[in-house]
DNA sequence: CGCGGCCATGTCAAGTTCGTCATGTATAAA
DNA sequence: TTTATACATGACGAACTTGACATGGCCGCG
């Protein structure tokens, strides 16, 4: 809760970049580019492509995630969540659904018991 | 040293369909895209965008890293994979034992599902 | 047999990104 | 001022992806 929330796409390029001291046309060459192709990314005028986009993560070093804003950071796994992890994520997609209803019922129920300390 | 290496885009989300048990047409409806371009996709002859790519990878929870073949294994780490964690930590010990055992037994009923390969 | 789900493949117009290049602005150093 | 760097912006045609369909093959089920 101390850092501002970066969404977009353009503005995460932009932080990921000068993050590691590139300038824009330093970045479009490790990542094969034009140097005005970057600036399109990082003013919104333009949306990489799927090559592009992997060119781009590579350049920089950051996850794919990260860029698209789908993670927060850019760590990886987890740790004490695996065991319910590991079962849940290798149900069908159908069944994952049915999963979490039950765990939020679960949470609220949960919640009821605890109401009155 | 068990597994192929899946590499390529097209297999890595065919596989990651798959594993979720979904028709090329129950993905598309996911994602909101057409069935012929899931079809498309998996048979190489279009690359996603930037934005359904994205989806592809929402309604697949799947790290969008893993789909660009960036990492080897598709490790959710978004999404409702987040939620159900979410849901799961905040509950009191007794109720953990409870959902884990539910999602044991879930496990268990899809496997049986899908018995036949 | 026919029917329906699943999938591959193709066509089409519309939209987007591509690389390339030119131009303009701003800042800083010589 | 002159020079250099960094960046934004726009235009251009080529190449690509888009959604919306259509078509056909393959298979399992009644």
């Amino acid at each position: 809760m101390s850092t501002p929330p970066v969404e977009a796409f353009e503005e995460r390029l932009r932080v990921a970049r000068e993050s590691r001291r590139l300038s824009q046309g330093a970045l479009a060459e490790r990542a094969g580019l034009q140097p005005s192709a970057v600036s399109h990314f990082e003013t919104g005028t333009r949306k990489p492509s799927f090559e592009n986009l992997r060119r781009l993560a590579d350049a920089l070093q950051v996850s794919t995630d990260y860029l698209l804003g789908r993670v927060a950071v850019m760590t990886g796994s987890a740790g004490s969540v695996d065991r319910l992890h590991r079962h849940y994520s290798g149900l069908s997609a159908d069944y994952q659904e049915v999963a979490e209803d039950f765990l939020k019922v679960l949470a609220k129920k949960d919640r009821e018991k605890t109401k009155g300390r």
